[in-house]
RNA sequence: CGGGGUAUAGCGUAGUCCGGUUAACGCGCCUGCUUUGGGAGCAGGAGAUCGGGAGUUCAAAUCUCUCUACCCCGACCA
């Protein structure tokens, strides 16, 4: 009983926290603010990832990679660009260790480097610093690339994949011969990040626009999805940046056109990071632990064998192995435990660590030719004859990530109002929730409702109607229909 | 960067006020036997320079000074 989770609905990041734990993710770092991937959550991320991958390759982008270390002169190359991460940069000043012999090991101060290098918080300036390279003609365009990297923003206040002053992610750079294609480019990736969270993660998302307040230090616009979490907190899940010709102009990229004339580049870049594995988190998790969706679940049918002892563990064995290749070869990522543990030991265990589908195992079910199945997402038992397992299993699955999807979508949805007075905004953003509202368009009445409320505008929705449709604060026309939450 | 707090075995704690045997307990870990359809039982065992340094004392986890690290709460953030 010792190994329980806090209550979800009571204590949250408790929750929060011990699940990660607990299901054997992550683990805290030395330094603070830092993350140790652990196997488990590592395959749930390059699942994640290899899902990615193939969207981005399908549309005919690369993977490359550039360095971890930037001259710190790049970075105020952008004016805006440099403003949005200097509170956050990590920055090496010396190569060379030495031993003291009061202090043990200390910085060489000989070592000091004449220009500092910053680790890279993202990399549009190394980036863009190549480009220039690369790019004479509008025959050199569009440069279609990404990277998977590591990138480092300094953080006071750090939880496990969701900030951490180190963590992984995603990185697209694109260039392209005119405004249009950017702007293309930008939707383009901003839907396949829609198709990945809901498709892949079961985490329905708006797609929207940000305000310039809480665009992209150095974009011209800012697109994002954004998803509800249980605790009916908004989680920023992945942006898209038209970049229009700022860092073109910084890093004078200019390319000559079909009719012989000289002009900037145009750039988008787009993101999205760990992070993720913490929105299947705090979208799917209750407080037996995590539910995964089939799709990205490390493990997505764990077989618990039930025997008394040698002899029976030998004829289980058997029988498992009887319909278990079968399953391994239409591809489903099937797993036995085999430990010394009892069985209420690894249900408690696997239902913490998410696993779609639960095979019970034991001689009961021999003698009848049955297997037993319990739905993580749902709880139900269900009872089966062997040879329907190859046909059941993967359409089961499929079942199950709809079902999420469908669980977290009416939550959402449930949890999102139209409004239109500020009382009804106060109530329903302290007691949690997404508010739909008119807003006039100014930062002034954004950042007087952020004082007010600790709201903040998610974004733009695609399909806004701010027609008709007044301020919330301060009853001018809407320019546009926000939506509003507390945000991660 | 301001306010508050904590530091004792891998984890969680007791002991500290009022100094005095071999530093205690739960979980976890190791060995063996018995177990196994919702977090198993018994027996044995390993594991701690009590955050670091200095001081007071016959004697320090306990008192004093100091340093360090971490946590919680307020301003910034994918």
């Amino acid at each position: 009983m010792s190994n329980q989770l806090p209550e979800q609905k009571t204590n949250f990041s408790k929750w929060y926290t011990a699940v990660v734990n607990k299901a054997g993710l992550a683990d805290y770092g030395p330094v603070k603010g830092t993350m140790v991937i652990k196997p488990y959550g590592f395959q749930l991320w390059e699942n994640i990832k290899d899902a990615f991958d193939l969207m981005i390759k399908s549309t005919g982008h690369v993977n490359a990679y550039f360095p971890l270390f930037i001259p710190k002169s790049f970075l105020a190359r952008e004016a805006e660009h440099v403003e949005g991460f200097a509170k956050e940069c990590a920055i090496v000043t010396h190569t060379r260790l030495k031993n003291d012999k009061e202090k043990g090991v200390i910085v060489d101060p000989e070592s000091k480097l004449e220009e500092e290098i910053v680790v890279r918080p993202t990399s549009e300036t190394v980036i863009w610093s190549m480009y220039k390279k690369w790019v004479q003609s509008y025959r050199d365009l569009p440069i279609l690339i990404n990277q998977w990297a590591n990138v480092v923003r300094w953080e006071m206040r750090t939880r496990l994949f969701l900030r951490t002053s180190e963590f992984l992610w995603q990185e697209g750079h694109t260039a392209h011969e005119t405004q249009e294609e950017a702007q293309d480019e930008t939707l383009k990736i901003l839907e396949l990040y829609r198709q990945l969270s809901e498709n892949f993660l079961a985490v329905p998302v708006y797609q929207g626009v940000k305000t310039d307040s809480e665009k992209f230090a150095g974009a011209e616009k800012t697109y994002c999805i954004e998803a509800m979490m249980k605790d009916k907190r908004a989680l920023q899940a992945g942006t898209s940046h038209n970049l229009g010709q700022n860092f073109a102009k910084a890093f004078d990229v200019k390319f000559q056109t079909k009719d012989n004339k000289e002009e900037y580049v145009w750039a988008t870049s787009w993101g999205v990071s760990t992070r993720l594995v913490g929105a299947v988190i705090l979208t799917h998790g209750d407080d037996k632990g995590l539910r995964l969706p089939p799709k990205i679940a490390p493990v997505q049918v764990i077989i618990i064998p039930i025997a008394k002892n040698e002899d029976e563990i030998k004829i289980v064995k058997n029988y498992i192995n009887s319909f278990c290749k079968s399953l391994k070869e239409l591809g489903v990522r099937i797993d036995e435990d085999w430990t010394n543990n009892t069985p209420g030991y690894k249900f408690n265990e696997w239902e913490m660590k998410g696993v779609p589908i639960r095979m019970e195992v034991g001689l009961r079910d021999i003698k009848n030719e049955k297997i037993v199945l319990v739905r993580r997402d749902n709880g139900e038992k269900i009872f089966l004859s062997k040879n329907e397992l190859v046909n059941i299993i993967p359409s089961l699955l499929e079942e199950i990530q709809d079902s999420l999807f469908a669980q977290a979508k009416k939550f959402r949805d449930d949890n999102t109002y139209l409004v239109s007075s500020y009382n009804e905004f106060q109530s329903i953003i302290k007691e949690g929730g997404f508010v739909r509202c008119g807003w006039d368009g100014t930062t002034k009445t954004e950042i007087q409702i952020k004082n007010e409320t600790k709201a903040t505008i998610r974004c733009i929705p695609f399909d806004e109607n701010p027609i008709g449709k007044h301020c919330i604060i301060s009853d001018k026309p809407a320019k546009h229909e926000v939506i509003f939450a507390k945000a991660y």
